[in-house]
RNA sequence: GCACCCGUAGUGAAAUGGAUAUCACAACAGUCUUCGGAACUGUCGUUGGGGGUUCGAAUCCCUCCGGGUGCACCA
């Protein structure tokens, strides 16, 4: 449609003697304004020295000589020299019929078609609390991938862990410090708790206490040498069962990983592509292997990839990942990694020399970098030390719901699992929402309203449509096109645009445009549904909005996937 | 200090250089409704300050103010 309006436009200047490269045709904000609008005449009416208004006169005239096309009603000008296109109510029509031919396949395009694509993102650390950051960067990053995957590529899902470091020697401290901690007993679950504040406690000892210092730098050493029997005991543990865990989160969470890097194994490729590449890119500098960037580019800076110890940093794993990723997927098109902005600065230094070593690299590389998740001051249901795990803002939020569901005909089992798609949601959608780059402040009480704005409000509107959908099947009304009203809903309006979303949001990597567009489109369904009467005998165009109630379905469920959010049928 | 990111109603956000700056929460006033009230209908209220470019600026440029992040052997 939006070709032929395009189309449209421009035979018409064409009998105006007008030539124009590019037309700029976009949906207005406010729906009054028409279907699709287009800026020309403004545009070129300097070029022409022309009044713009007194210009669009002329184009609509134009247009309104050449139009034959049924699906678009009306032209008009507006404002300065708008000229908006308002469509008719078979376009509507042909488009719900549309959508529900495709069903879920409505909204998909070919934008990625054929390409392979790697998205590295959640990296947490084996020994270590997955916390409210980690959650963030899942959430995004399962989203990125659905989208590709939605616009046509080949999608590999990767996550990369430190499975070497302090982190884990102040852990395994913790946890020689506290028998208890060490227990066997229980839930990998359980255990992976005992070890997060195993590390906790090692976290804060390490600060504090001169003498754990010293003892915790002993650990580390003998974790790398794994010259300790006791100690590779205690780590082939809490290495299995902090990993489990993690499994669990992430089914919670709706993410299956394809691949799986551990840093401990990127160590020697990355000091052994280093050291093959002294002098041509990497220097010494104070004994330690350096990366001056800021010889190709002023605004990066010296990055040490080596430790005058010998110890590579994670600049140089980070090679090393690179590295393996190009080798385990060699036709791979676009590796994209997802990180805090934080990280955003050595990225690019590291970036920097990866594109010096390897040219062909260089644009098949993209740092996706997010903002922080602060916490709002006041109670949060279960801190840490100073941290939030993942685990615990997830049973506390699902916990929450779960008061909420108390008069529902659920079996226990379902009803948790509802409990807990809700809770994911509300977390998932709070971070969502916004673009990426952001900072978001993270605050408990608002993420268990689930009010207005909100995940569980999509959810709602989907699960409400639903039993719409099941009250039109038991009194045999099924859906039709013939049979539409003369007036045109909002939701038609928006429903449409659905493919023009996605693509946007794949084109930029920002899930937010599908965020804010689901709740565009809820409100408008929920208008809608409360307006009238959808499943009515005494109707003869109840069986049309059978099938908008259909369409709307469609596009929430899938959008909601977009998002990395189950769309439960009753909740 | 240098670099990068950011500053939009009371709050959280949105807006390829375009129309009266949009959406939600909160507040206030209604709807007690049939198919799910986790809802619907209204009201209120916003571009940090100052210059500039442009027919037109939240958006681009300059400057000031305020916040965040990073800047050599941690990740």
């Amino acid at each position: 449609m939006e070709q032929k309006i395009k189309n449209l436009i421009k035979d018409a200047l064409k009998n105006l003697a007008i030539e124009v490269s590019d037309i700029a045709l976009e949906h207005p904000e406010d729906l009054k304004n028409g279907d699709y609008s287009t800026n020309v005449a403004l545009a070129i009416s300097k070029l022409l020295n022309k009044n713009p208004k007194v210009l669009a006169e002329e184009i609509v005239f134009e247009i309104n000589r050449l139009n034959v096309d049924k699906n678009i009603e009306k032209v008009e000008i507006a404002g300065v020299g708008f000229i908006n296109f308002y469509l008719s109510r078979k376009f509507f029509t042909n488009s719900i019929e549309e959508i529900l031919n495709k069903a879920e396949n409505f909204g998909k395009n070919d934008l990625l078609k054929g390409k392979k694509m790697m998205v590295e993102y959640t990296q947490p650390n084996p020994f270590k609390p997955l916390h409210i950051g980690h959650l963030m960067n899942n959430a995004i990053g399962e989203s990125i991938s659905r989208l590709v995957e939605f616009s046509g590529a080949e999608t590999t899902r990767a996550n990369y862990q430190g499975d070497v470091g302090l982190h884990i020697a102040k852990a395994i401290y913790g946890l020689f410090n506290n028998e208890k901690l060490q227990s066997k007993v229980g839930s990998h679950n359980f255990q992976a708790t005992n070890i997060g504040m195993a590390y906790v406690f090692g976290a804060g000892e390490y600060e504090n206490n001169e003498e754990a210092k010293k003892e915790i730098d002993e650990i580390n050493k003998k974790v790398y040498a794994k010259s300790d029997p006791k100690i590779n005991e205690i780590y082939a543990w809490g290495f299995k069962v902090t990993m489990e865990a993690f499994e669990d989160l992430y089914k919670t969470l709706g993410t299956k990983f394809d691949l799986y890097f551990l840093e401990s194994q990127m160590m020697s490729i990355g000091v052994d592509i280093v050291r093959a590449n002294m002098g041509n890119v990497f220097e010494e500098s104070d004994g330690a292997v350096v990366f001056k960037a800021e010889k190709y580019d002023p605004k990066l800076h010296t990055r040490v990839f080596i430790t005058s110890q010998g110890l590579p940093t994670y600049e140089a794993k980070e090679l090393g990942l690179t590295e393996e990723k190009f080798k385990t997927m060699p036709q791979m098109d676009l590796s994209i990694v997802i990180t805090a902005n934080e990280q955003m600065d050595y990225m690019r230094v590291v970036a920097k020399a990866l594109s010096l070593l390897h040219p062909d690299y260089e644009n098949r590389m993209l740092h996706i970098s997010h903002g922080m998740m602060r916490l709002a001051s006041g109670k949060m249901g279960s801190r840490k030390g100073n941290v939030v795990t993942g685990e615990a803002l997830l049973n506390d939020v699902r916990d929450a719901i779960l008061e909420r569901m108390t008069n529902r005909d659920f079996g226990n089992e379902e009803r948790e699992k509802v409990a807990s798609d809700v809770g994911v949601s509300a977390i998932k959608y709070s971070i969502l929402k916004q673009s990426t780059g952001g900072d978001i402040i993270f605050d408990f009480e608002k993420s268990i309203s689930f009010e207005g704005d909100s995940g569980p409000y999509l959810q709602y509107s989907y699960a409400r449509a639903n039993s719409v959908l099941e009250k039109a099947q038991k009194e045999n009304i099924l859906p039709d096109f013939e049979v539409a009203p003369e007036e045109t809903f909002e939701v038609e309006k928006l429903l449409y645009q659905f493919p023009e979303i996605v693509l946007k949001s794949a084109r930029e990597y920002e899930p937010h445009y599908i965020a804010n567009y689901l709740i565009e489109v809820a409100r408008a369904y929920n208008s809608f549904y409360g307006n009238m009467v959808i499943v009515n005998k005494e109707d003869k165009t109840s069986s049309y909005k059978v099938a908008l109630t259909y369409a709307f379905s469609f596009v929430m469920k899938t959008g909601l996937h977009l998002l990395g959010i189950a769309a439960p049928k009753k909740m």
